[in-house]
DNA sequence: TATACATTCTGTAGTTACTACAGGTTCAAG
DNA sequence: CTTGAACCTGTAGTAACTACAGAATGTATA
């Protein structure tokens, strides 16, 4: 068992460590259809083969792109079905890029609201505060 | 019940109405404990006076900046107690927004990734994709 | 007054994307 | 052979609401 190069299958914690995902997480990823259920072993452990381990990979990278759970879906369903052109990946890409952006505007709108209340305030020891009567109007 | 200057008591509804806040929440701070308990009428409906509308705009006010409940039960703990000094209220609200400043940069990071991988995209009709092949690795 | 429709009341369940726990097997090492 | 780690299952908790079901009230019109 110290064949550290190709092992074939792993377990759900090996998975776990190799990935860096959380236990329970692949677990769930299984639940709601993104991984597929596993082969087992006998007693009913589950056994993780190298297109599994790329599959999960896969869905991490989208996770830390920002990618939804029903993005991911529809993400993975166009690569099952093998039946995707680039121009369609790069749609959804591009999509979910402005939404990002959308994101990013609204809160740099918060970032100088936040910064000019704080500069109106006078830091001092009275309750005297311009946050709170902005807050309150 | 025509005199719209300035009813005394509103109904949870018209409350909404007022302020633009979902019926169901007005409930819910309630329940969370952000909003105090309104008076009631006989039959038990909740009436709602100058001061618990005013409570619930500083509330929203915090929503619309970003504060979680958490931030805006202290904020209002603060301003109960009337116990506050304006030094104080601005740190939180420099903590806030450095909160803030991370999530922009966190997804401008997410930006320019997502932006270079479409950029490598040929948008071709072709099922060769480099963003699928990323997400692959 | 009667009736109908709107509004309110309560408690509970659903949402997103996990994470954690309880209580029970099974595996691997000594 | 025993012990402890890792695994199994199902369920509950997180944030911040939102929605619904079923019952009781309030209001407007015929």
């Amino acid at each position: 068992m110290q064949n550290q190069k190709e092992e074939p299958f792993l377990k759900r914690g090996a998975l776990a460590k190799l990935t860096g995902c959380n236990l329970e997480t692949i677990r769930y990823y299984e639940k709601i259809g993104l991984l597929l259920a596993p082969q087992r072993t006998g007693s009913g452990h589950r056994l993780y083969s190298a297109e599994d381990r790329s599959r999960l990979r896969f869905i991490l990278r989208c996770r830390e792109l920002g990618f939804s759970i029903v993005e991911i879906r529809s993400l993975l369903g166009l690569v099952d079905t093998k039946s995707y052109s680039c121009a369609e990946i790069n749609k959804f890409t591009l999509s979910h890029l402005s939404s990002i952006k959308q994101k990013i505007s609204d809160l740099r709108k918060l970032e100088i609201t936040l910064k000019t209340i704080s500069d109106e305030c006078s830091k001092g020891d009275t309750p005297d505060c311009p946050i709170i009567d902005t807050l309150t109007l």
